[in-house]
Parts: structure tokens; C-alpha cells; sequence
DNA sequence: GTCTATATTGAGATAGAC
DNA sequence: GTCTATCTCAATATAGAC
């Protein structure tokens, strides 16, 4: 991002590695898990030529959720001018994988203030395009905007996908699939009834 | 719980300070931030007297957590067998205190299995009371069965506060308030209108 | 119960050779 | 860029005196 010289394909690729590999401890044993020792081990180098690339732990992380965060906005981008915005959302947030990082991001940002700059720049932007979106398309659903505000909606959706996680993490047997399945069939509803609204809105013009 | 013996009040005492203690270092700086120092410090005691109470680190979590859970398990009966159980679950769940710290135990529990196993005990226990719950008393607020089924409201209460919690750790300006707001008339036109069904149930008996 | 002292391990980070 | 060697600090935990 704000590198000024090129780096050779190498050294990009290397990079690439160390943030899949963090990324792998941290989904297995937690951000604590994350040391220059772990993930130079999980790499294949020293620990010290890690601090060659990113001088400390929390450049590290930062760079983690930094680039999750572009990838997240680039996709829920897409997502809300999908043919289906409000599946195509759930689809995207209910990524065990990537509300998992998420999660342990945002425990490991409670306490790094770099980080936690970082998860609300991240956070506003995401946020700000799913209430736009939300505003303007919501009506097409059959929901109305002042009964269920574009901001409630997009806490649900994200919150809804922690909850699914959180029950994961506790071993907690069937009730993710139900409380998953029962929102897809929610959505279903909400995807039909908007897909005739729009059809019966073609006639009207 | 399963202590045999008495404990003089002065004991009792301390553990509670070193509960509380630690639930307030989790607060402030996560949970990588709980060390047999950091405790003794905030206690005013020596490392080693932890290990006295609190054999390993994880013992500590332990009690933590099972301490919040039993109180956890008592207050969200008493809400769901209140005049207005939505609304008063909302309110347990949106203590942010309570839910930060969840949010903690449960990024610790990912790791830690002997906490992730407690995780596991006391969201079921937690959830089944939900469920049972909202399975009876559902349609009086005007809600469908399968449209919305008690597991998918259950994580959504949880999840939105997780949301909110987030939110604010990303020291995320308006929003939080905005949903909290949101959910609150929300949940203040579905008890309306939960009291005007029970209202006409009772006059046709 | 509570302490001091200490063993051990692993963390982040730097120096400096190659 | 990548390494070896090393510094410093703090963590968990135990031994043993009081």
C-alpha cells in the first residue's frame, strides 16, 4: 500500500506467506498464539527476518486485518449489487472462517491501539456501504425502513454470523445449523417477495 | 461448587476480589493481559498466592466464567418469566460489560479447552431456557413459528449484542446507539402488542 | 495462607556477520 | 535478505521458610 519501491516477486510471495500463516495460527490457537517464533516456525525462517518485515507483532497484525478488510469491502461490494443483496451479505458473513479471524481480531484489538484504529476504519467503510444500500433497496423487501432502520439490519447480519461462530467455538452440537438453516429459509422469503416487487414494478413503467 | 471444605470469610472474601479483579483486567486489556502478576498486583497480593487459589491460569478463567454463567443462568430466568421477556433479555444482553466480557472468555475459550468445554455447558444451558421459552410464548408477540424460529431470535439477540459490543471496541462513533435505539422500539411495539393479545385472550375465557 | 527466592520457558527485539 | 547469537523482560510455576 505505501511502499514506495517495487519488491521483488520473491519477497511478495514471502510476504503472502506470512499472512497465511498467521492468519492459520490465529484460527488455531488464538491471536496469543501469534509469536515472531510461531509463525517464522510455520514459515520456514527465523524469527528475526520476520521483524525484517514487519518490525513489530502489531505491524503484523495490522497488515493481517488490513488486508482481510480490502478483500471484505471488495467482496460486500459486490455482494449488495448482487442480483440477491441481502443473501449474497449472509453468504459472505456466515464464512466461519472469516468471521472466526474476525472475531479474534477484534479481542486482540481490545488491547492494540494500532489495531483498533485499524478495525474502525475497516469497520465505518463496510458499514457505511451496506446503510446505503440497505436504504435504498429496502422497501423492495417488503420491510419498512423505519421499523427495521438499515443500521439494525446490518448489527443483525453481523451479529447473527458472531453468534453462529461463538456457538461453534463452544462445541455447542445442532443449534448453529438450525438457527443457520432458518435464516436461509427467511431469506428465501425476503429474495422472492423482492424479486416480484421488482417484476410487478417493471409493468408499472 | 464442589469445594468440601468451609472457607473462612476472610478467604471467600479474597476470591471474590481476585475474580473481580480479573474480570476487570479482561475488560481493560483482554485476556492476554491476565497474568498470575497482573492479578496479584490489582489484588494486592504476591504471584504465588494466586497459584494457592488458582493452580494454573486456566483454573482462574475457569471460575470466571463460571461464576458469570450460574449468575448469567439466574438472571435470564427471572427475565424470561417477567411481564415482558423480550425486552428484559434485551436488556441482560445489552449490558456491555457482560457481553465484552464474553466476547474475551469466548476469543480465550478458542484455544484453552478445558474453558471451551465450560463455554459449551453453559451456552446450552443458557439457550435451552431461550428456546423453551420463546416456543411457548412466540405468537402472543405476533410472530410466526417458522417464519421466525426461536433458535435463529435467540443467536440474533445474542449476536446484535455482540454487534454493538464491536461496534464500540472499534470505537465506532453513532451506530451502536442507533441500533440499541432501533431495537428498543422494536421491541417496545412487539411487547405492546403481546400485552394487547394477552389483554383479549383473557376475556374469552 | 502468605511470603521470598528461584527455576524454566518463551516472548519481542537488536547487533552484526554473510 | 537471511542468518546466528544474544539481550532483556515477563510469563507460569514450584520449593520451602514462616
Amino acid at each position: 500500500m505505501a511502499e514506495p519501491r517495487r519488491r521483488r516477486a520473491a519477497t511478495e510471495e514471502k510476504l503472502t506467506r506470512i499472512l497465511d500463516a498467521t492468519e492459520e495460527i490465529m484460527l488455531r490457537d488464538g491471536y496469543a498464539g501469534v509469536s515472531s517464533r510461531s509463525v517464522a516456525a510455520a514459515v520456514g525462517i527465523q524469527a528475526p527476518l520476520l521483524h525484517y518485515y514487519f518490525p513489530t507483532i502489531d505491524d503484523l497484525f495490522v497488515a493481517v486485518l488490513r488486508r482481510r478488510s480490502d478483500q471484505s469491502v471488495d467482496r460486500m461490494s459486490v455482494a449488495l449489487m448482487s442480483a440477491q443483496p441481502l443473501r449474497a451479505w449472509w453468504k459472505l458473513v456466515s464464512d466461519s472462517r472469516g468471521t472466526a479471524l474476525l472475531l479474534e481480531l477484534l479481542a486482540a484489538a481490545n488491547h492494540r491501539p494500532p489495531l483498533r484504529d485499524e478495525v474502525g476504519k475497516a469497520a465505518h467503510e463496510v458499514r457505511r456501504m451496506q446503510v446505503e444500500t440497505l436504504t435504498a433497496i429496502l422497501d423492495e423487501y417488503g420491510l419498512d425502513l423505519v421499523e427495521f432502520p438499515p443500521v439494525l439490519i446490518a448489527a443483525t447480519m453481523q451479529g447473527l454470523a458472531f453468534a453462529v461462530v461463538a456457538d461453534q467455538v463452544a462445541g455447542y452440537d445442532t443449534s448453529p445449523d438450525e438457527a443457520a438453516a432458518a435464516m436461509n429459509r427467511l431469506l428465501a422469503r425476503l429474495e422472492k417477495h423482492r424479486a416480484q416487487q421488482l417484476e410487478s414494478r417493471q409493468f408499472q413503467y
